[in-house]
Formats: C-alpha cells, structure tokens, sequence
DNA sequence: TATGAATGAGTCTTCATTCAT
DNA sequence: TATGAATGAAGACTCATTCAT
C-alpha cells in the first residue's frame, strides 16, 4: 500500500528539488505538538505522531534523536515565542502603567494566536522530557527574568513600581492571566479573551500600585 | 515515612487500632502520591508503588482497579482537600475584604501543609487519567463554584464587590497564588510562603476593591 | 456485604441442619458448569465462578482443590452419565437393530435433557485440564468400550452386524448424532431433536446392515 | 522444520525468493499453529510462539495485531482448506454416489494430508478467540452450506438422494468421519485411515440410500 | 466451614528505537 | 533521505491460590 506511494511518479520532481528547507522536520513537529497536546506527552506514540505527520518511521529519527528530543524542541519553541513576546511589550517603555499592561495583555494575545503551543506550554510543565530541554530553558528563562527584572528595577527607582521581589512580581503579573488562560483554552471560560486581558492587565497594575502606595 | 504522613494527630488513635479500617488501602494510597509526585504520574510505574507501599502487585489491584483510578483516586482527595479549605475560608464571612484575604491565604496555607499533595494537584492538571475521575471533579467543581459565587455576588449586590464573570474572578483570586505555590513547590522561590499569603491576599483584594471603584 | 447474609437469622436453621449433603459444593459445581460452558474453561475465572456462585473465595477452595479439579469433577460426572445411558440403552438387548437403535437415540435425548453438561462434554474435549481427570476418564471409557464392544461381538457372532473394528464402529454410531448434537447445542439446527434422533438411528443401522451385507 | 511444511512443492520456487514475499509472517503463524496444537490455545504463550518462531515479540506484534488474531487466522485458513478440499470433490459430479463418496473420503484425506491444521480445526472449535473470526468464517460456511446445498439438491430432484434437512445431511455426511478423525489425530485408531475413509463414505452412502427407498 | 485480603508468578502487549535496503 | 520490518526491554494487569481471622 505504501510502496505505491513511493512509486508515483508526479510529485518527485517537487521535493527532490529542496524540501532543504525542513518541509519534513517542520511538518513532523506539527504533528507532534498536535498529539501532545491531544493525547499528552506520556500517551502520545511516536506512531500517532508518524501517522499524523505522513511521514515513516525511520524519516521521524532521521530528523530527531527521540521522542524527548521531539517535545524538548517544541517547548523551547513556545518558551521562546512567549518571552519574545513579554519582551517586546515591555522594550524602551519609559512608563511603569502601560508597560505592565501591555505585558500582561501580550501574553493573552500570544495565547489566543497561538493555542495549541500555549496549551503545551501549560499542560507539559513536566519533568518527562526536562531532562533534554532544562539546560536551554533554564537559560532563556535566566535571560527573560533578567531583562524584566531590569525594566522593573528601573521603575522601582523612580517609585513609579513597589519594591517587591521577582517572584512575588512574577505571580502578580503573570497568575491572574496565565490561570485565565489555563480555563480559556480549555474551553471553560465565559468572558471574551480580549476582554479578559484587559482586566487581567487592569488587575495587575492596580494591585502594584496600591501596593507602591504602602 | 509513610506513616507519620497521615500527620493529623487525630485520627492516629483511631487508626493503630487494626488493619480493618483499610490500613494498606492508605499505605498504598500515600506511595502513589509519593511516586507520582517524585516522578510523575506517567513514568512511575506500579512496581515503583508496590515496593515504596511494601505491598503485593495483587494487594494493589485487590483495592484499586488499575493506575489510572489509583491516580484518580488521589487527585479527588486532592481537590476536595482545597476546595473544603476554601470554602471554610468564606463560610458565613460577612466582610468582603476580610473573605477574600482569607481564601487567598487560606490557599497558600493549605499548600504549605500539604505540599505533596499540592504538588500533585498543580502538576496532574491533565487528561492522563481524568477519563476516571472527570464525572466527579466535575461536581465538585461545580459546587465549589457555585458557593463561591453565590458568597461573591451578596457582597456584589452590597456594593462591596465588583459585578465580574466568575471566570474573572477566579482568575484575580487563585492566580497569583496557584502561581507563586507552583514555583514555591518547585523551590524557585525567594520569599516567605507566609509573606507570600499576605502579599497575594493584599493583592487580589485591592484589584477587586480598584475594580469595583470603577 | 456478604456479612449481612450470614447474619440473617432465617435459613441459617435449615442449612445448618446439614448441608451435609454438600448443598455449597452442589452449587459451586453448578456455577463453574456454567462458566465453562459459556465462557470457556480457560476463559472462565474463579472469581466468574465465585460470584455466580455466591460464595467466597475460600469456600471454594475448602470443597475443590483447584479450578482444574472442578473441571476435571464435572467432566467425570459428564462422561459417566453418557456412558450409563449408552449402556443402559444395549443391556439385554438381544435384537441388534434395535440396540443399535436405542442406543443412538438414548445419546441424543440425554443430549436433550442436559443440554449443558453435554456442551461441556463436546466442547472440552481439551488437554487443559485433562492431568487430573485422563486416569479416571480413561478407566470408565476402557469400562464401556468393553462392554460396548462384547455386545456388539455376540451380534457380529450371530451374523446380525457386520465384523468392524471398535474405531469405526464408534464412528459410525456416534458420529452423526455427536455432530448433529454438536449444531443443536449450539441452535444452529432446523430439524427437531427427536426426529434427528430417529434419523440417525436409522442412518447407523442402515450404514450397518448395508455393511454386513458384503 | 517449518519451512518444509509448507509442503505443496509448487510455490516453493516463488516464496524461495525473499523475504518479500513475507516469509516471516509465514514463519510465526506456522509456530503458533504448533504450539496450538501442541500446547493448547490458552496454555501456549506468546513466549512459546516467539521462540519457536525465531522471531521477536516485536516482529510477531509487528505483523499479528495479537494472540487471538494469529488464531483468528490459523482457523479461517483451516476453515477454508477443508472447504475447498469438500467442494472440488462434487464439483461437476454428476453421480449422486460418486460425489457423496468422494466429499466424504476427501474429507479424510484432507486430514491426512494436514494433520496439524486438522488437530487446530476439530480441537480449537471454541469461544476462545471466535470474536476475531466469527464473522469471516460465518461467511464462508455459508457460501459453502449454499453450494453443497445446491449440489444435493439437484440430486434430490432427479430422485437420486433422499429429501432431508441440511443438517441431518451434515450430520450424515460429515459424522462418522469427523468423529474417526478426532480419534486418528488423538492416536486412538487401529484402523488405516484410507481404509477408514472408504468405510465412511461407503456407510454415508448406503445410510442416504437406504432412506431414499423408503 | 466461611470469609476476603494478600500473594506473586506469569502474560500479553506496547512502544521507542535501530537497521538493512 | 526515506522506508518499514525488526528488536526487546519494560510495564500494566490477571488470576489461581494461600492464609489469617
């Protein structure tokens, strides 16, 4: 069934020519992430995702080492598309009020553009694959706490932000929006997602200014 | 190890009388939760359970009919455990501010008594196994929620609370928290959990109070 | 649960009395018949037994030794009501037709009447557990191909049957009603029973005098 | 051992080729049919056929989708050969005798000829693994039920076989030899199974003939 | 005799991965 | 690069049987 396949001739021409640039690749980590996120990690068989992607088995490892290699690539991917994202909103902001907001909104953005990756990065903050990936996305991680850390230190000077520690900013910033997406991509949510960010934002800055008051 | 676990100090009296209350039943409970959260729901395996519980393959599957409910079992226990804490924290709680201060807190505290627990909670969030236990979380759910909301809009029509979809509020009100116990769990946290608490319920409640203003 | 039943003060005066009689046993036995024959001996569990059989565990294995055992005991139990109604059917049957005769349709009416136990006869005619019954079976078959065979001597003396060996003499007497009885058991018949019976009758008999003939 | 029982010389030739031709799949069902037939159904292991098969659990997992199907398919195969060897004897058989004869005595040759799958057809007639083949051999024992059917009927009309009931003419047809096999395969005969064969099919007939007389 | 918790050897099956073509 | 047959370690689960009460 499947040697008529490589037998047809048409359709050569067109990926002999490149597909240099990891058409493949590409389409196998489609696959993946759309069977880690439908059936998890751990349940998910590297058949599911050879069937899914139409490729065979032996082109999988040809572009990939391992299943956990597969899942370590995608979450670095999503870590790096969120940060880049919480990075931008927040680049050259002179004012603590609206950098705040928009960060906390583009994460909310980056979720509705992008739900199947969000999804991964929510469901799959696991132990099964870290072992691969840990060393690179605890480096991007350092990376985008420093940065924001920085923007925020600045502000702190100024008095424009309270003094709190990073990880106390972090769950202010970031919790409200991040359980609302959690709820969102589950489909289990009433409240539009824009408008949600809106007060996710609005949140995160009032609770940030009263505490400055203090 | 196991068995200092079941903490309460009550109950031990009960308890030491004999193994006709379900004693393995418990021990083999508390080594699930044990492999699970040491090494995840899907890479523990039943041996790794059997010899931490110091019990036979047939006793396990004598009391529990696979994995997955073994799993299921421990995740009920897990959301019921929160969600009563919860809802002690509002129970027939006339002031808004002070109620919602307490639930916040009263979130952390619990997390910080049961951490392993609490871990499992925030780290199983997938569909592994809900297949078992959906139905009944599901309810729990709803009840939860419906008495949370049912607390939140008297003090709406009070004035004392602002008029948000309950997603919203959800959001404003376990976010921050469930954030900073994640990290907090994950001993990636540089603050206090106790200071935590205060900082999470300050938090929340002048975001609603800010809200509300408006 | 099942301690409830043992608490009801009623029946315990008359099964207490005796019981003697084996009532537990009767049923356990009745139970696994029934298992086997409709789930298959090596299908069969004895918990499928326990339960059809409302007992515990233990009692079943405080009146048979083993699952292979119980087998083993209804499959002796089979072949010997068989083997009676065979022999009952030739004794002093100075005719050789109608030996002949009766002796086909005895076979098929106790088919009738025992439509289970006669499954389980035809069904499992298997090795599975055949170590703890082939002594005895083979006893009791030796006993009735013996005396089987010297009444079908004396006729073949006489001239009234023809000189056959004792293998194809099975074949032809038994074959067509063991495989008619085979499809009845299983409804897959359209004939009726007893018609079936004298048609097979008159089918050996006339196989036989054709035979003698040359 | 295996490879010479795939015994028709013919055939030979084309499967020496490669493994192409899925010389390993033959390779495994022969093995299993072994240890069916050797050890039982339910008693023989995927362990025993692996071994036997030099093959790997993989490779058996790889081409058999499990244990039932590989006996699923090991009886429709015995299933078919039988019925074939049944219709080929009164294809085009003008004479009522001739072609009742022949069924009966080609029916004793096919066993002869494959004693093993014989063993597996008589003996594995069970519920053990009937949910996989049911189906597919419930079709073909009714295209061959239809043509067989069809064939006695003819010769009913021309007056040169009696008017009976399908079942009763299997039952005739069929018994005798079904039950000498049985006992052949087990070792249980003295008598030469040719000889046996003419004996059956003698006795068939003159048993049809007898009743058409009447 | 009855009960049912406990035992643990034994099975089937899965699945990531390798490798010959 | 692609293919898919082959590999085999590892795991979940079953079930006959034992045993303490």
């Amino acid at each position: 069934m499947k040697k008529t396949r490589s037998a047809s001739p048409a359709g050569h021409q067109a990926s002999s020519r490149s597909s240099a640039t990891g058409k493949r690749r590409a389409e196998i980590l489609a696959a993946a992430l759309d069977c880690f996120v439908t059936i998890g990690y751990a349940k998910a068989t590297m058949e599911d995702i050879r069937s899914r992607a139409g490729a065979s088995t032996g082109s999988i490892y040809h572009h990939f080492k391992s299943k956990e290699q597969l899942a370590a690539e995608l979450y670095c991917e999503a870590v790096k598309a969120t940060q880049s994202v919480g990075l931008a909103a927040i680049r050259d902001q002179g004012n603590a009020g609206t950098g705040v907001r928009r960060l906390v909104s583009a994460y909310l953005e980056w979720v509705s553009e992008n739900p199947r990756l969000a999804t991964y990065l929510l469901t799959m903050r696991h132990p099964e694959f870290m072992a691969s990936s840990s060393a690179v996305v605890d480096r991007m991680n350092e990376t985008f706490a420093k940065t924001l850390r920085d923007w925020l230190e600045g502000h702190v000077r100024t008095g424009a932000l309270p003094a709190l520690e990073y990880d106390v900013y972090r769950a202010i910033l970031f919790g409200p929006s991040e359980l609302f997406a959690r709820f969102w991509l589950a489909g289990r949510t009433t409240t539009d997602l824009k408008q949600a960010g809106r007060l996710m934002a609005e949140c995160a800055w009032s609770a940030l200014e009263s505490m400055r008051a203090k």
